[in-house]
DNA sequence: TGGCTATTGACATCCCCATGTCAATACTTG
DNA sequence: CAAGTATTGACATGGGGATGTCAATAGCCA
């Protein structure tokens, strides 16, 4: 059987998802958690990310004109949108939804979700 | 002085991009567009698009996951949103917007714009 | 109509993001 | 501890979307 191990990459590249509160992107990942393994690859990153995603403990937002970015499953099951700001080219989470969407479709159309990305500037770049 | 030329090719893709009702991919411009003019060439279409484009005439719709979709800017400029089909991967237009948003903001963010997509299965597949 | 030149389109190239490869490394279990 | 194997990471490759190139073509104007 196949069994998993239990490596500083993967603590790494979890502890910083998990302590984000907002979801990165495959670089910010990188980066982050370099600090606790300089020697970290971006090879690594994306495996680990996938295996992650495979265990149901990491999602991926797709967002528009950029690669996606990734939160924990936990978060994403909690439905909410995302804010991008165009200056640091960062995702943040926001909470509430406006509802009643499906007031707007056609007729016929039917509705199995939706993604809502406001975009600007966040505070720190205000 | 250089001048715009006016050919068969700018006027196939102008009337397909104004005769569509949704916003088009660029594969779906060449294809609607070569019934009118078949030779017509994708790189023919990247250009007249983008001509378009800084012309004021076209507008650019970025959707999550996919390549951009085109649709007239006179369409663009009221205020709408997208319908995406899982199935036939179309993009609709559907019109309102929720409003509201800026109260979902943390505070100090500015919000600028947003976008939201809805998606599912159109009359057609569903 | 003829000539000038913008436009076209087949082809190659680039870019970004993501994945395949494989020898070296480092978990884990006996 | 030692052996077996999952994991790592430098490197190369893949793929989709978009753009560069340039000889041939086709608008446009005198």
């Amino acid at each position: 059987m196949t069994s998993r191990r239990n490596t500083k990459q993967l603590e790494a590249i979890k502890g910083v998802i998990d302590g984000a509160g907002r979801p990165l992107s495959i670089e910010e990942i990188l980066e982050a958690a370099s600090r606790d393994v300089p020697s970290l690859g971006l090879r690594t990153v994306y495996r680990t990310i996938r295996r992650l995603q495979d265990d149901g403990v990491v999602a991926n937002v797709s967002v528009p004109g950029a690669a996606d970015r990734y939160e924990p499953a936990s978060v994403a099951s909690k439905h909410h949108h995302h804010f991008h700001c165009r200056v640091c080219d960062r995702f943040y989470d926001v909470e509430g939804c406006p509802g009643g969407l499906s007031a707007m479709l056609p007729d016929g159309f039917e509705l199995e979700s939706h993604e809502l990305t406001l975009s600007g500037r966040c505070a720190a770049c205000a």
